[in-house]
DNA sequence: AATAAGCTAGCACGGATGTGCTAAAAAGGG
DNA sequence: CCCTTTTTAGCACATCCGTGCTAGCTTATT
């Protein structure tokens, strides 16, 4: 038998070079070539861990899902331990910031998701797996609010969630006018309003 | 001298077919052929009207910009001359409401915003137009605020401009969940929870 | 050491794209 | 009627794209 390569590992591998190609050059130029490249190997190699070019971008939007999933519910693990009304609305914040680009990483991860659920619009294919995404946003935050005693639910829930949304994008689009310090106070200043009804 | 031909219009009609082209197939698609068929022209007679491709993604984002901001202006006046409280209630809704994808007119025009403006990011020369549209919604919603007595206005803009973009996102990425009563409903419960504070 | 299988690399194709350039067509002014 | 200039149309080139396909490389097992 060959070299022992770890399948699952490699196509993570280029998934991440999908990644940082799509964060420099945006999704259109995620290409087999320009992906094999980044990634340090040859189209033909990249060819035969994905069926297809489809293939390639599917499982890296799936790729971002999970991560992004798995970040926010260690995030859940801690609020559920908080034990003050001061603890918790810290935790709260915390985890609803997991999903804005406050620092690096995270930034790139925005830039990434923005890419990938605008282009599922006239990409059929990938829209399962954004259709996903949005839905468990929309469960987290329904927790998060269910828990904090919140009133008419339904509602708030989107209010919340096209806010955050919202305000990705912008932290995305204009990162000089919408810093990280904005950000915060906005998200503060809902999750103030909020409680105090 | 030759067939008299109002360049300007013509260079609006080709936007048209830009903004067409871009709503079906996305911006990637927005190629001077695929255009130019959808024009019913010529490559060729495409650009002799504008310089470079990128003049002509140039041109139409900034069409749409002008558009967007005239059919704003519009409701302004009319905002401005209510009377009553309740008068003035709705035409900031109907005023905020231009913004967000309600009916099929607004939907296409959104779908086209969200296009531009995240290919901004990776397209350098598209920029200036982009932020132009940021900017001048935030002087906007200053203004609206501003007159409603809001406290902590610059806070509240940004609040409020991220909770529009957001839904404007929301309703062309998923517009079979979030339906124009949605965005309706979250938009009136948030200028409630402004005015009754 | 020989074998077989996973893996890597790359050529070749048909098609699409932006752009430089040329040439025909069209039509108002002399 | 003819000229002049705008407008239209289209060819050609270099580049990039996804994909079908083949050949060589690598290495664990027999």
């Amino acid at each position: 038998m060959p070299k022992v390569v770890d399948p699952i590992a490699r196509r993570r591998e280029v998934a991440e070079a999908v990644f940082r190609v799509v964060r420099r050059h945006g999704l259109e130029q995620a290409s087999l070539r320009n992906v094999a490249d980044e990634a340090g190997l040859a189209v033909g190699s990249v060819r035969h861990y994905f069926a297809d070019h489809d293939d390639l971008l599917r499982f890296a939007l799936a790729e971002l899902t999970d991560r992004l999933e798995r970040r926010v519910l260690a995030h859940a693990e801690r609020a559920r331990a908080a034990t003050t009304p001061d603890e918790r609305r810290q935790a709260v914040a915390d985890l609803l910031g997991e999903l804005l680009p406050l620092d690096p990483d995270r930034r790139d991860e925005s830039e990434i998701w923005l890419a990938f659920v605008t282009a599922a619009r006239t990409r059929p294919t990938l829209q399962p797996e954004a259709r996903r995404l949005h839905a468990g946003m929309r469960v987290l935050i329904g927790k998060v609010l269910g828990e904090g005693g919140v009133p008419d639910v339904a509602l708030e829930v989107e209010r919340l969630a096209s806010l955050l949304d919202g305000l990705a994008v912008n932290g995305v689009l204009q990162p000089d006018l919408t810093t990280p310090d904005v950000m915060r106070a906005v998200l503060r200043r809902h999750l103030e309003s909020l409680s105090s009804r």
